[in-house]
DNA sequence: TTTGTTTTGCTAACATGTGCGTGATTAAAT
DNA sequence: ATTTAATCACGCACATGTTAGCAAAACAAA
């Protein structure tokens, strides 16, 4: 009556290991009044000044529904700002403001001591093999998707 | 005023490759009205009859919270059973149903075969490389969690 | 112009993630 | 034995994940 599962549980091993990583920095953010989606919002958003709703879920791995209310809690905060296109007024445009300029200099050099401090535990081969396996595994999965020459790129629908 | 994160996203490039795997996955648990954390907890059923809750939030990657919500969900379709312990009346043992079983077996096959699918796609290698890149990871931050001889083992469980 | 379709961002409803806290129970200290 | 601390599962409040669906705007065809 025993039900065979013989692969290894992939989704779940991804999983631990985000998190295992993930709670190195997470004190980071909660000191600083961010939630983890709010930092990935404005990490985007410090890259490219201003971007699209559609835009920041593909690249900040967020469905529409819940980038609604992350950038309403954020722009109460001041963190960003959201306006309608003139030319497309379906559209919106969010830009980042300079409080949330001022408040990620102050984050960054933590993060970027904890990147240190992760790559100093882990060392710098399992570090780059790891970014490896990602990258192939992601350039991977998005070419499933998009068999053909779709411009597109990887655009990865959540 | 530009900040400086040099750093690629780690965290980030874990949660879109945990997406693009689990993607290929999640149809089969909607079809067969379950969602993703159940199916976890189901999993872990399926390998040790029954656990408490501690253990299975340590197994599936769940916060105390989320799992008692999941497991009365669970409890309430016939999936699980929870009864509390003779020798310590705080604490509980969850343990899996028939109906959980019957489920799993009519899951299983269409999960091996998106495995084999999945395989296909990656390629052997890569997906060797993925797994012990993985594995490594955890093994490193199960480390540094744990700087004493504590027998934390290497494998992620099934 | 009108009709029908697509796109876009959003809301609603429910499940889960996260931090904080509580009641019940057990173990340890006095 | 009484007090104190530690443990356990869970409740609460809020933020997010997920699915379904919606209204407005832009676009296409008739």
């Amino acid at each position: 009556m025993s039900v065979s599962l013989p692969n290894r549980n992939l989704p779940l091993l991804l999983l631990r290991a985000r998190e295992g990583v993930m709670s190195q920095f997470r004190w980071i953010l909660n000191q600083h009044g961010l939630t983890e989606q709010q930092w990935r919002v404005m990490r985007a958003l410090l890259e490219n000044d201003s971007m699209e709703p559609r835009q920041i879920c593909e690249t900040c791995q967020l469905l529409s529904p819940s980038l609604a209310g992350v950038l309403s809690r954020m722009e109460e905060m001041g963190l960003v700002k959201r306006k309608r296109m003139a030319a497309d007024q379906r559209r919106v445009l969010v830009s980042i403001t300079p409080r949330s300029r001022a408040l990620a200099r102050k984050m960054a050099p933590l993060i970027e001591a904890q990147y240190a401090e992760l790559e100093r535990a882990l060392g710098g081969d399992l570090m780059a093999q790891t970014y490896q396996a990602i990258d192939r595994l992601l350039d991977r999965l998005a070419e499933v998707k998009a068999p053909d020459g779709v411009p597109g790129g990887s655009a990865g629908s959540a």
